[in-house]
DNA sequence: AAATAAATTTAGACAAATCTAAAAAATAAT
DNA sequence: ATTATTTTTTAGATTTGTCTAAATTTATTT
């Protein structure tokens, strides 16, 4: 209950967890890239994160979250990707826009307010992203996408979700007639470039697209 | 343009403007005690903000906004009041429970983020307490209310504004069947205890009001 | 008008979060 | 297995906003 986090405090677990790949451990410079500091900083946090029992850390060692600290992770996802979805489906925000907002706003310390912005929302449970939300407890949808890179040939697929949030991927995917749901299926991959001709259902011509794109582009075969 | 300010110096800015009556001057003890602070604290902030020149100030002699304060109290406001009626429209909240995380929101920097909340909301000109809000500009309604304390008998009036917002005030409010919007005339003033006498419309029974209630109710004669 | 009281400001300290530069530990290379 | 390199931690400083205690200024009494 006393999970009471500054909003410094909040940005690195939320930093360690996305990147924390399962089993793994973090590193202090990798936590310091994440997050625009230096190393010195990030020790000096990291003790203070392990007092607050959030992280399990050794010095030189590395890190990774506790569960509590997991939990309170996904308290803050939860918070960025509902406001994130607020944004976009009630405020008309674009696709790009709403991340540096979202990033505000996941510090506001009301647990009333997130539960009941989540009901007013209708409990989504993906947001513009195709990333998914947790639930009060903390539950979210697994997702067992794969990048487009990695789709065999002829298989038809959904889009999901995308690694990337900037305008220039929006723009790209606009003109290319792609968004989260599309239906699609790989026809032929070409050595050379790497790049990859799409069928889009509903849509005539074939496209291309680039291996760059294709990485970020995820997709779930059906 | 470079109105960038921090939370603390927010909140400074936003309790002058609520301490400040039309041509005079706050002191650094009414400011200190709306701000659950020390003097000394006060005087430190009131340096810094009369750099900016956000505030005029001279030493042992109080101080008020500048032209460019006030336009930023008044978009402190806007974002506090349009919050406010975004969690009672449509998130459900209780009248009394929407102060403390307003207080939180207000300080989120996106204008873009306020400016379309506030189309979302369909441009409210009151908050849920009736208090107005100012627009894009920080142009706002001018409210020529006045304490019900002060109403004359038999003037017919509507409830414009409450200048309280616990939830025992609630309470009592929704226990007397009165809510902003509320026409009413006063019917009796006793001198004994200066209690009141109300006939509300559409009501049948008259309803008895202590002096404490009279004086945080707001209304407009029609 | 001097003395007392009240309000305000200054001085010095502290906690949070950051930084730079130097030291220490772990890893990689010869 | 030493040496060299990279990574991480420590030490000491800085900024923001706060505090207490002491000094100063203004206001109030007598």
């Amino acid at each position: 209950m006393g999970s009471n986090f500054s909003v410094a405090e909040e940005n690195y677990i939320k930093a360690v967890y996305h990147l924390q790949k399962p089993g793994a451990i973090v590193t202090t410079n990798e936590l310091a890239a994440e997050l625009q500091t230096k190393a010195a900083s990030v020790t000096d946090m990291l003790k203070k994160l392990k007092q607050k029992k959030v992280l399990n850390y050794e010095p030189y060692r590395g890190f990774n979250l506790t569960t509590e600290g997991r939990k309170a992770a996904l308290g803050i996802v939860r918070k960025h990707r509902l406001w994130e979805y607020f944004l976009v489906e009630k405020l008309q925000f674009g696709w790009d826009e709403v991340h540096e907002v979202a990033e505000e706003l996941e510090h506001i310390t009301s647990k009333k307010l997130i539960d009941k912005l989540d009901a007013f929302l209708d409990f989504p449970r993906f947001d513009p992203h195709g990333d998914p939300i947790p639930d009060v407890n903390g539950k979210m949808q697994v997702q067992h996408d794969i990048s487009l890179n990695d789709l065999p040939v002829n298989t038809p697929a959904e889009v999901s979700s995308v690694k990337d949030q900037s305008s220039e991927l929006l723009d790209l995917l606009k003109h290319k007639n792609i968004s989260i749901g599309s239906r699609l299926q790989v026809t032929r991959k070409f050595g050379f470039d790497q790049s990859i001709e799409l069928r889009i259902k509903d849509i005539a011509a074939p496209v291309n697209i680039s291996l760059q794109l294709a990485q970020v582009l995820y997709v779930k075969p059906l």
